[in-house]
DNA sequence: TGATATTCCGTTACCGTGCACGGAATTTTT
DNA sequence: AAAAATTCCGTGCACGGTAACGGAATATCA
């Protein structure tokens, strides 16, 4: 035999079909679509013999005739914090709109399940509704370490695939795919560019006060790069931090005011989560000349800023990017069996300034 | 009629087939078929009766069962300049590589096509062999206008669609797509990453001697757009240019060194084509302090010598990407009848620094 | 008017897989 | 050993579209 399927495949060469394995094996081309499948009902020998052919030819299923055969292949559940308006959560559920659109063509439609960032509770609500859904496959952006873990468990006896955004959990899962960027590198990089290798004496570093439950913060890290940074270069810098009410502009101008008379000389600012429009106004209105502001992601309102020459640089992680690709790895896992080349995925950190935002 | 359709279209909802048109209209689906590919022999009366179905029902052909019953699609030729080992061109030949995985799958391949930049000749050479190999679609990276000019012309006697990557010839053409940077954007935007809102004395602008033929070079618009922010920005600043020798790395040394020793206190060097690196063995061995240097394109030997931090910043036009989208929409234009979303595409200027370049 | 072109259109056999159905081959039961 | 239960496997249709083939309807010619 191995002699005749040597010869065949050399003949053959360009595509084997099923029908090609069938006429080998002397089998039908219906035995050899349930080895192809297991689901039972060969015998031990003749699924030895079809499984032997199949690698001895190179056999590779047409995706298009199995597409064009085939129902429908389920749905894919994306599970993100319930965005607000205009928010780094709406950016990133925009990028479920291409998705779905190649996701659409191969019989896969996706649904969108959001908790609430602030509440671990929502999250449990949440996940029970997806796997009530029974999803072909799942993509989590996840705040809470502990119950995420829970639900990524029961997805894997369910034997669905499940791909993280953003953040991924501490401990290595049995996840498809990550896509994210390395949070402790983008706060690193964001020191380097604030400065551009000029010294700076002092240092503003907004934060936003919030009380918030979830157990896994990239800006924490961020934070963490942004300040071995300038202990390697820049030893001599102080930072000063001030909180802001992300909800209060009112509140937010006196902060700065009062930040700005107390030292007039600083020059860099900098925050560390997506929020850097919300210090846009008050500079607009109260301008100080050759600042340096830099802040992440390519929110709308951050993007403004960057135009309105107020911020000087924006590190966007294009979350929406991220999902995107993360359906993408379950679109191609589900329907054509293709494992992503890579399980972790850092995504590059994309620098965006005034004169190149214009072309995305 | 019409009342019939909505109907109708109300009714079917999700996936109108071939088979509902043909029922609708009274014809066959062979008739349909005809019409859908107007390939004649279809009287005017069911040809109009068929496309106003069609419209009516919003009737999109099943990618799927298309390929599955079609066969091949041709192929796609691309043309660009020969490239040298770890130059420009051969970074943009490595985004083939992508595009024709994804285009073997509908039965499309790629083939490349390469010609001397610095000879028109060979360029007219090339051009001929392209349409005697019959492709059903063009990529061209045009380095010679009136050339390009004539074989355009002749692309669209033949029907043969054509999309233009890097550059793009100055009169309005019958392009599918145009896929590249703003030229004279990217220097504006170089000058504004070199200087970073500081101000400088003065800057050496290095440049590459060649005496080549082409006529369209985006390195001319670059260096313009640089110009005019100086200009604007810091009009007080001299720009000094040195020509190095691209295969001499002997004499380029010794032009740099002579510089450097006439004009001491420059700290900004910037070239304007993807060459970059040529002046990083000088910098390498002859350390100097402070340096601001800008170069464009990721080329592997560019990209080591921003990891190594001679380097401080690259933009990046990922000519890779540039061949890979021109492909994809050539693709999706014979395969799947879809128009590009946008004519010109200016793609992203990426921004490069020793920080954000390990995660592609 | 009958013969011959020409235009137009329906029929049909694929493309490669998925899957239901029923039947043959084999084993277990009585 | 015949009947019943299993295990195993082949057949055939469906999926939506393509295109060759040949025939009907109409037009053109003698």
């Amino acid at each position: 035999m191995e002699g005749l399927l040597k010869l065949f495949n050399f003949a053959a060469m360009e595509k084997v079909t099923i029908n090609d394995i069938a006429r080998l094996t002397g089998l039908s081309k219906g035995t050899v679509d349930r080895v192809l499948h297991n689901r039972g009902e060969v015998s031990k020998k003749s699924y030895e013999k079809v499984m032997a052919c199949i690698r001895e030819m190179g056999y590779e299923p047409n995706v298009y005739a199995s597409l064009l055969a085939g129902k429908g292949k389920g749905s894919i559940a994306v599970v993100l914090p319930r965005p607000e308006e205009g928010s780094y959560w709406e950016l990133a559920s925009s990028g479920i709109g291409k998705a779905e659109e190649s996701g659409r063509q191969v019989g896969v439609h996706t649904q969108l399940f959001t908790y609430d960032e602030l509440s671990a509770e929502s999250f449990r609500e949440v996940c029970a509704k997806v796997l009530s859904s029974k999803p072909s496959g799942v993509v989590i952006a996840p705040m809470f370490q502990y119950e995420t873990q829970v639900f990524v468990q029961e997805l894997s006896s369910r034997n669905i695939p499940y791909v993280f955004v953003d953040t991924k959990l501490e401990e290595p899962a049995g996840h498809l795919a990550f896509f994210g960027i390395p949070a402790y590198k983008s706060g690193y990089l964001c020191a380097d560019m604030l400065l551009q290798g000029e010294k700076a004496k002092e240092i503003l570093v907004v934060r936003v006060m919030r009380d918030k439950e979830r157990s896994s913060d990239p800006t924490i890290d961020r934070r963490a790069g942004f300040q071995d940074y300038i202990r390697e270069h820049n030893p001599a810098c102080t930072l000063r931090t001030i909180f802001v009410n992300p909800i209060d502009p009112v509140a937010t101008d006196e902060a700065l005011s009062a930040f700005f008379t107390d030292f007039p000389d600083v020059r860099h600012v900098v925050m560390f989560n997506s929020r850097i429009h919300l210090i846009v106004p008050y500079l607009e209105r109260n301008p100080r000349t050759g600042m340096h502001i830099v802040g992440f992601d390519n929110l709308p309102a951050n993007i403004a800023g960057l135009k309105k020459g107020i911020v000087t640089m924006l590190i966007a992680q294009h979350p929406e990017q991220q999902v995107q690709d993360a359906i993408s790895t379950l679109i191609d896992y589900i329907v054509f069996h293709r494992k992503p080349a890579r399980t972790e995925n850092h995504m590059h950190m994309d620098l965006l300034t005034r004169y190149n935002v214009e072309d995305y």
